[in-house]
DNA sequence: TTGTAAGCGTTATCAT
DNA sequence: ATGATAACGCTTACAA
């Protein structure tokens, strides 16, 4: 490495023939500084091609101008084509972009990985803590909260911790995708459920369960934990025991995409012998045989009002504790 | 923000009856501190929950044990589901937690966003950079480089820099695919090509190309920009020059999957009437109807292996410029 | 083997 | 409005 040595802010004051001090207040955009003074310091910055030192500023400032997004799945299953951790990191990306903060990404799936999440964050190496979407009932964003470190959570944490979060409106946007179901004349509707160690996979059945019960009709459940195979295998088994139901609510599109041609290979067609509805509005939504109905998440959104949360919350700004984001039916053609 | 006064090594070294830098020692692992020295020492990090300031490490050491990624998309198009950025982030998150490093993620779509990544890149805020996919002739890996600093592409640089880098075998996978249609009777295979300005883009064309070529066959050709849309559009366009196509080899899945609907919607058989080869092999390709045949790509591990490589100059190893990761067909339904 | 002390490049507090 | 100067928390010669 040829290492070229860089200039410090001492390099450029003795250019600009002016004290360490007044070099800091220009390149921080002090307004107490003579206007002459100031381009002189600029050119000197120019031609020096001086920038500052981070580790010195966060040494002094005692901020990292960094966030952290925790990604708490085994690093196999975080980038599953669903589209929810990457539209997570994009949405992020771009409130951090505007902020001038820097995204360090984070995977916590693993105990080692965990553990090194958690000596990273509590040990403020950061300025905040994104958290997507929390598996089981994970203590640490509460403990970081605790300890005065700004966290928001996409989802209710599940341990109880009074932490921000924000969430998309899972029951609201499932109550208008059965009740779409029943109003279409269906009477037998099924559910491939998500993982119910999860807010997103708790509050869809959550949604499902209170619409069909409340409409007098008979709960069929089976479980899967969001991806294609595992829908599969609970399309299978719903139609093991429910041989004679009319549609199909999956907590996810990949499991409702693994339904459709389930029910195909059963000779079932979709729509006419059974509706079929997801839940997220992937790309690939759009593209299946036949095209998907689905609950619409707005997943990138989510990423940047969690991190407006997050800058608020850094800014000392007071903001409400749960924050929710609309969901919406988005009607194709498999129901 | 309570702001609960961290411990210092001060502390630490006051608690251990012990200097500062003994306990820095400790804690760095140096293995000249006596055995019981290195007991108490550890005793008290533990007691008072000691985490070492690593912006006041990184001030020392002109290390910051972090390393950007940068993706030189425009932010809406670096999450499309093809997989490739997340594979990549992936494969680089799971070789930096290994090499206990932090991940920066940089979106260097925009003007602006490149222009912030280049001052943070080039004002040594990180231990080296990974470059995802470059889009045209990026001056910045290579004055990176010249600057001492460690740069890996995934992809050959179009600009003819210098650049150690990373790729999948294009021309090998795409050889392979379309030698595969000639041998099972295709005569007029067109190709729908990726984005001319990405090696990816321009690799896959070039090797249908000479394959076509060297078997005396016509080359028919539009192109795409490896989304879903620009596939149709340049589905519709081959069927509308050349009506009597017998074969497709798409750059990329989307691309294929969008060509294969198009297809069913003219009325030609899959694969009967046209056979359709894609490249990727993301999972949903093998949920198209019918399932696709395609090249798949080792993306995570591209990613894993540029890491590996940029870790290797960081420490200041010799490594060969080139690496190339090997592609494969693989066979469904689809041709 | 351990301790002392000199920085690392900023920002911030005081004077001036 | 500007300039000294003292931190910030750590690593690392160099001494002992």
């Amino acid at each position: 490495m040829t290492t070229a040595q860089r200039p410090t802010l001492e390099a450029v004051a003795k250019r600009a023939g002016v004290s360490r001090a007044t070099v800091s207040r220009v390149v921080n955009g002090s307004t107490t500084v003579a206007e002459p003074i100031q381009q002189a310091v600029r050119r000197a910055v120019e031609e020096l091609g001086y920038v500052p030192n981070l580790a010195a500023r966060s040494l002094v400032t005692q901020r990292t101008d960094s966030v952290a997004l925790v990604m708490p799945e085994a690093a196999t299953r975080v980038f599953s084509d669903d589209q929810v951790f990457p539209g997570i990191i994009r949405g992020a990306a771009q409130e951090l972009e505007a902020a001038d903060k820097q995204l360090v990404l984070m995977l916590a799936g693993s105990p080692a990985g965990h553990e090194r999440v958690e000596r990273y964050t509590t040990g403020r190496h950061v300025d905040g803590v994104l958290f997507a979407s929390l598996h089981g009932e994970d203590p640490l964003p509460g403990r970081l909260a605790r300890l005065g470190i700004p966290v928001v959570c996409s989802g209710r944490p599940l341990d109880g911790a009074e932490v921000p979060y924000v969430d998309v409106d899972h029951v609201g946007g499932v109550t208008r995708a059965v009740r779409y179901l029943i109003e279409n004349g269906r009477r037998r509707i099924a559910t491939i459920a998500g993982p119910q160690d999860m807010v997103a996979g708790i509050e869809r059945l959550e949604g499902y369960r209170n619409t069909i019960t409340e409409a007098g009709l008979p709960v069929l459940v089976a479980y899967g934990d969001f991806t294609r195979e595992s829908g599969t295998a609970a399309m299978r088994q719903l139609l093991a025991e429910h041989p004679d139901l009319d549609a199909v609510f999956a907590a996810s599109d990949l499991m409702a995409h693994a339904a459709l041609r389930t029910l195909r290979e059963a000779g079932r067609r979709v729509p006419q012998d059974v509706a079929v509805i997801g839940f997220d509005d992937i790309e690939t939504a759009a593209y299946t045989e036949p095209p998907l109905t689905t609950v619409r998440q707005p997943i990138v959104e989510l990423g940047r009002a969690m991190t407006r949360q997050l800058l608020r919350i850094a800014a000392g700004e007071e903001i409400e504790q749960a924050l929710m984001l609309p969901t919406e039916l988005v009607v194709r053609e498999s129901a």
